[in-house]
DNA sequence: TATGTTTTCCGAAACGTTTCGGATTCATCC
DNA sequence: GGATGAATCCGAAACGTTTCGGAAAACATA
């Protein structure tokens, strides 16, 4: 528990110039500086946390807000989020507060506590709704935050991305380009936004060879192994026409599919063709499917660096457009799609 | 961003006094009180933590330090924790900050950074190790801290546990008791201190019936499905002599037996018998089992209310006697085991 | 009237840091 | 020799809270 006191009596200088030599200031003795450094090493030294904040408004700490779900721990993204997160800030000297909200309680409400504390930086929010509330409240109450993903009209503040419209398109395409023309679409959950994007993108590939999409093909759910068997044998049953090809919203939804198909007596990809987009979670690879997955591929891991680099910025006060970044993805063409010729696709139910 | 000052300003007081005001101390006229808490709501005042922390210090954010390792989503058990605590401190009026450490980071020195920065009130301890230096360290520090188990040959620290000697004995003297006498036991990983507590419950059993315990049968791995079918292929194949029952750490560890025993050909209860210790994680019921797993019963999520019940104690300077509790644990007899006579025990490989 | 007691209040200090506005020294330049 | 400027330092204030030691007023007691 050394304070700036501390090492100012023993190097007999002032408090204000060993607080100076530590920040790397610049009216400060080169050697003064490597003195003061020693000593602060030599005791132990830590900056009082509550006192920089108290003066300074930094604290180094940033917050995520959760709210707590029965299955979150069902699929390994949650602790794929925190796990990258925090350790990314970690690495910069800062920490990161994990706030898990009660069942049903409204966000804001939390948000709103948290910055009256006034212990935190920042925020990181993720999940973005259609029309996110978290954001336009963030933004009015003047807090610095990064959102991964992006939501509403006015896009004036800092995130991570990946172009989820396109993304979308070109799995969609991939299929129509090999006469595919009843694709459906196993979505994730309606209302978060990169779940309205890849819709987006579902339709314009189905438009530009003037299909009109069917609202029996485009199912919303979470993204799980069950539900992907459960939206596969929903697909399969019934009077409606059945598709030709699914596009899938993550690899785990995909292995829903697979067993559905098999289940169904249905083969990839001689019956149907399936595509997906690969996050790259550790425990699920694509690759490993039988037969290997065509996907996009934008692993999750990699959003945890720009989300921490453009938080910390924004923190800093760096101008808007270096905060805002799009990352990158990549079309990988395995063996789960097959072409199809007009006839069979219209024979095909 | 409501301070004291623009409290006592509005309302014509000094700032001393709509402190304690707010903090319900005696010398404060009734009716003051109560127009000072109706301003505080008015103006949505909270209390800074920082400025409060740096004269009380007290700042309500409690800390839980983890090693990131990769198998930390197999399960969902440090899902179930942080949700845990994370809600309990939440339903406090306190903070729960997560660090997740680098891989292979040493604990001692992040506690250290951590309690210098002097911004955490104290810390939840979980998975101790035998004579574990992270406990010895903290209690050097002065810091508050509770420990989810126990370890060490003094117990002079706040702590919530289970009895987790007596819970190994008690499923391994229902087997003894029922005639079996080569007796496995799928353990934790060694070191874990709960984890030889529960070899010493085993050996105990074994030893009141006059059995030397044999150390092929004896397993230490982690505690998922994977190690129960390994353990479990391991045990039954070799020269060696074969168990007639199987005790497992927990739930998930039995899933991984019932695999392997099926594929072997082997019955349950009829060829060997098995029993568990059921943290009752969500996601795995012992009663689904077929047939269904007799078990010690005692719900993981019982602990994060003492243990925020005790660290809360802690930081409060409560008494140590009231801050280490020991849980409840039942025994639910159900269908996977059978008696065996002598004779069948010894033709029995 | 003087003295104590209770109730209700307040000023000022303290926590550890950052930062503003100077102050001191010393070499340099006309 | 006095002014200029760079390099290096320091005092004091400020951040928002808690708390110590007292003070003022009202009232009862001797």
């Amino acid at each position: 528990m050394a304070t700036l006191k501390d090492i100012a009596r023993k190097l007999d200088l002032s408090i204000t110039q060993v607080s100076r030599a530590l920040n790397d200031h610049s009216d400060v003795n080169e050697e003064t500086r490597h003195r003061v450094k020693e000593a602060a090493r030599a005791l132990n030294y830590h900056p009082n946390v509550s006192a920089r904040k108290l003066v300074s408004g930094r604290s180094g700490m940033v917050g995520l807000v959760v709210p707590q779900h029965r299955d979150m721990g069902e699929d390994g993204i949650f602790l794929e989020v925190i796990a990258g997160l925090s350790a990314q800030f970690s690495g910069r000297g800062m920490q990161f507060v994990l706030h898990i909200m009660a069942e049903n309680e409204p966000a804001i409400p939390v948000y709103q506590k948290l910055i009256g504390k006034a212990m935190l930086d920042g925020f990181v929010l993720i999940n973005p709704l259609d029309q996110d509330p978290r954001i336009a409240f963030l933004r009015k109450a003047g807090i610095s935050f990064v959102v991964h993903g992006r939501s509403g009209p006015t896009q004036d503040y800092p995130y991570f991305d990946i172009e989820n419209e396109q993304l979308a398109y070109d799995l969609t395409a991939h299929l129509t380009a090999r006469g595919h023309r009843r694709i459906a679409f196993l979505n994730g959950i309606a209302g978060l936004h990169y779940v309205t994007e890849r819709n987006h993108g579902y339709r314009r590939a189905l438009a530009d060879v003037g299909e009109r999409p069917l609202d029996h093909l485009h199912l919303n759910s979470l993204m799980d192994e069950a539900n992907g068997l459960i939206g596969t044998v929903r697909l399969f049953s019934g009077d409606a026409p059945r598709p030709t090809a699914i596009v899938c919203g993550n690899v785990r939804l995909a292995r829903g599919v697979y067993q559905a198909l098999s289940a169904l007596g249905l083969s990839v990809p001689g019956d149907v063709s399936v595509v997906a987009h690969d996050d790259q979670l550790p425990s699920l690879r694509a690759s490993a499917f039988f037969p290997a997955l065509t996907v996009t591929k934008a692993p999750l891991r990699d959003s945890w660096e720009p989300l921490a680099d453009c938080l910390a910025g924004a923190i800093e006060g760096k101008p808007l457009s270096t905060l805002q970044r799009i990352g990158d993805y990549s079309f990988i063409e395995r063996n789960s799609v097959a072409g199809i010729l007009p006839s069979q696709s219209a024979s095909n139910r």
